[in-house]
DNA sequence: CTGTTAGCGCGTTCAC
DNA sequence: GTGAACGCGCTAACAG
């Protein structure tokens, strides 16, 4: 606010462009903008005066114009979280050929604090809202219906929507992963996850997972959850302090690869060999997963597939549909060699 | 584009909360911004029609008519590396209580790219724009300076900025690693990294690394690099390539993290101790350097500090000073457990 | 194929 | 402490 220079110095405009090539300004906007019939010649001549000018155009002004703007809002949780960067990535990815632009908002995994993010983005009148996760505060669930734009929640498809719903059933990943280590015969499971307020898709997974025990006439023998973020640290911390409670589980399923990685971690340190001691068990199919000395058996999920599903369901596809749209992006389980 | 329903529907507008308070629309403005005198009675009667209406303000139009956007354009190579996600996250934190927001381009570590990314991010009229790196092409250099806004380049400080400089100095800090490492008796050193192209900061520690060798009498005994972006799995071939070659190091210098945890797992795959049958260092200072069983050696860097150091010198800080200012993020040589 | 007219929604003057 | 007029830079409708 204290800025004085906000002169324009010698920037160029429509009018500039206009004068120097001779048209009105509406014909350079066409070309600039590639729409409308344009006489080659013309074309020509503006588009060389652009060049002489280096005129951008101010999409500002072009947006306010034409009531309608290409920037997309999209909330996270949070960026520094590899599961929401890639992500971001896909949504990146599938909207520049559009000419749109994400303008990204963080939420701190706080529900308050979407609601000023969510309030804050719609200010800047964007075509379309992407949110991960479908726990809103009342104000921004009424923010969003009445925005009248296309909005996609995204990251699990196992709650209603609002409009669009673009993610993998986390409840039914937690059901799979049962399935699977009983089959390989594990019978003595134990869990270790992290924060459920922040991380509500990490307890499906969770509920998925007892569901099915239950359903084999088994239960959890063992379980430590931290009061806090998912961390390679948090993992190794908590698989050590599992053992010292004196579970005796064969089989850990953590609430992802960040925890699992952490427990290798910690067998390592300990003198446990992963898989033959006990067998660990992850979630996301992150790279570094793949690059241990045995590769950990996890979930392979798609997260650039969401983000780029999720835009595409959204830019120039029209009003909202009357019945909520779900798009199942699937996962993949790999066996692994540590489960 | 082809979207019909751009219709506001009944969306409030400044005049609309105008009319239901009894004022007019400036004074609305002016409450709503806390901007200039106004009778503590008026502005109750207004901030009751805002809620009311659920007034939100039209911040394109706002930007329009003052001519001066609160959005800050954000250049960077990728947000899926762990990097340059932390230092958007500083970037967010500094400019969240001014209400600018932060606009995200990503150049995928192609120059033309970012060309194109600094362009179209000019055309939302940012108050600033901050770019990782200082390699740009010669358009995008002009486009910079004529566009009069302010400007940080970040990540390193080893090179003059066209206006802002944040970072530290790689250089320096890959001096500080060999003079470390010499220190503590090492003398076969062994560089395995990523590609330089990608990554020029990669490269200067290396020159500050072979160049303090020099000046102590040593040279690389081996060196890797794989033709590609750092990874976890690169770093376990490389230094499984390495020590393949007959190379027979006694510390190898990784080209960051990552590269080092993927070495540390070929030590763990190949029944190598790290450190005591060959000692590792890495550069960053990533959590899970610090999870291994091992404390990882490295070299802790402040990412979030850099983007908010960035986001400081930008926002409300007047014109572009005359000369360049260079602000040092610094660094912390992490001894650990590896080396 | 090109131009004219009339705003988009708000903030900046100034005046009162 | 409050308001009226004008314009930010561009584009949607029409004409022609």
């Amino acid at each position: 606010m204290s800025g004085e220079g906000r002169d324009q110095g010698n920037r160029a405009l429509l009018a500039d462009v206009a004068r120097l090539s001779g048209v009105s300004e509406i014909t350079v906007s066409r070309v600039v903008r590639n729409k409308g019939p344009i006489a080659p010649a013309t074309r020509e001549r503006v588009l060389r005066a652009v060049a002489e000018t280096g005129y951008v155009p101010n999409r500002l002004a072009g947006a306010l114009a034409s009531s309608g703007s290409a920037l997309v809002g999209v909330v996270l949780p949070s960026v520094s979280n590899i599961v929401f960067a890639d992500v971001l990535r896909g949504i990146h990815a599938a909207l520049a050929p559009s000419g749109h632009q994400p303008v990204v908002g963080v939420t701190d995994y706080d529900r308050d604090e979407e609601e000023r993010v969510v309030r804050s983005l719609l200010a800047w009148q964007p075509a379309a809202m992407i949110l991960a996760g479908f726990e809103h505060t009342a104000a921004t669930r009424a923010m969003l219906i009445a925005g009248r734009i296309r909005v996609a929640e995204i990251m699990d498809i196992d709650t209603a929507p609002i409009d669009v719903a673009v993610g993998l059933s986390h409840r039914r990943a937690g059901r799979d992963i049962a399935r699977h280590l009983i089959a390989r015969g594990y019978r003595r499971f134990a869990y270790v996850g992290h924060d459920w307020d922040r991380d509500r898709r990490a307890r499906l997974r969770y509920d998925g997972l007892v569901e099915t025990l239950a359903e084999g006439g088994l239960s959890l023998v063992g379980e430590r959850r931290i009061a806090g973020p998912s961390s390679t640290l948090a993992g190794r911390e908590m698989l050590a302090a599992l053992m010292a409670s004196g579970a005796r589980p064969d089989v850990v399923v953590f609430s992802n690869d960040d925890m699992a990685v952490g427990g290798y971690f910690h067998c390592l340190a300990a003198g446990l060999a992963p898989r033959d001691d006990i067998a660990l068990f992850g979630f996301n199919g992150l790279d570094i997963a793949a690059a241990l000395p045995l590769r950990l058996s996890t979930v392979r999920t798609n997260r650039m597939l969401i983000g780029e599903r999720a835009a595409a369901a959204l830019v120039g596809q029209g009003d909202r549909p009357d019945a909520p749209e779900i798009i199942d992006t699937g996962y993949v389980l790999e066996a692994g060699e540590t489960a």
